[in-house]
DNA sequence: CTTAAACTGGACGGACCGTCTCGTTTGCTA
DNA sequence: TAGCAAACGAGACGGTCCGTCCAGTTTAAG
């Protein structure tokens, strides 16, 4: 049970880092000198350093109020562009990439941050979404909300291609074709 | 230029410690080591790991044929659904998993990486799919390919939920609801 | 004031890193 | 077949980071 004051240190530090430095860069030893803190503190808490940027980013998330915000206008076409554009604004964030990309590296190694991502970030959002495509009728929300994000996640994954708006209205398109909703 | 058995011991090696051990665990001196290869020969030819590891599956795919097989029966759905499943079967087979995971993660500190994953491996595979729905009359067969492949690829990446054959019926259906085609 | 938990600072053996040197093998070419 | 250059094996090097340990200090709560 590390003290507010010690997380706090540890996360800013963590997140610092991980910033400016490149992905897997990261050391108990780096963050254990940013943050002023001895290494016997940081193991007494976390595991590793994917360990503790997970921490961080939820603490983050946390704070900044938490709950995915999804624009409920009455017209869904509108809505889904807005929140595709938003997810895209927020996955390619310079402040954000670097450390989304660290976590999602490894969580391709660790199961149980693999677990805790899906339930305190992702599940959140894919019902908020889910949500708001019941609200408009779509008798399929679940499926219908993993069609949506799926596509964005993997171009963003892959780097495969560049995230246009045109794309973004093709997209938003096609999938409410397979909703069965105008 | 590393010799020809040099090159194949060292992808031998490095194949057989990904499958054993956890991802990330793979040193330049273990596979110096198992190989029965000086590290300088390693070093000479690949900057890391990843690298070694990419470049094994890369030939391997190139030996076995490489080409992807995309089954064209008549029916769409049912072609659909059996690359699918040929698909998953891929991804989790314990044989390959772990290190695709593996270039999974490395891929998202690795630009370089990145780009030959998607020109060699990626993009082969979606072009298949897309040259089957092209067949199948499907007038958007690139972004189709897309919604087809990501959903799966996004429960693979995130282990969010398994596989079953319902799954997959569903998710061909909503696919060719999209695509325009009955 | 007392006390237990949390913390600092530093030392430790060990694993890998990436680079270097030196002597040997390999395979092509004259 | 003799020679030569490229590729290789072996192993030493200083360095970074690992994860654990200890002894002494600070913090917060009763």
């Amino acid at each position: 049970m590390a003290r507010q004051r010690t997380r706090s240190k540890v996360h800013e530090a963590v997140l610092s880092l991980a910033c400016e430095s490149r992905v897997g860069t990261l050391t108990m030893e780096g963050v254990a000198a940013r943050a002023g803190v001895s290494k016997q503190t940081l193991y007494r808490t976390w595991p590793s350093t994917g360990a503790i940027l997970f921490d961080a980013l939820l603490a983050r998330s946390a704070d900044e109020g938490g709950d995915v915000v999804v624009p409920d206008s009455g017209n869904l076409a509108t809505d889904l562009e807005g929140l595709a554009v938003a997810t895209i604004a927020e996955l390619t964030d310079p402040t954000q990439e670097p450390l989304l990309r660290a976590v999602t590296a490894e969580i391709q190694s660790n199961e149980g941050l693999a677990a805790q991502f899906r339930e305190m970030l992702l599940a959140p959002q894919l019902h908020g979404i889910s949500d708001r495509l019941r609200r408009g009728g779509v008798t399929d929300p679940d499926g219908i909300a993993e069609l949506f994000v799926a596509p964005i996640f993997h171009r963003w994954l892959l780097r495969s291609r560049p995230f246009d708006a045109a794309w973004v209205a093709t997209h938003v398109a096609r999938v409410l074709r397979a909703s069965s909703v105008s």
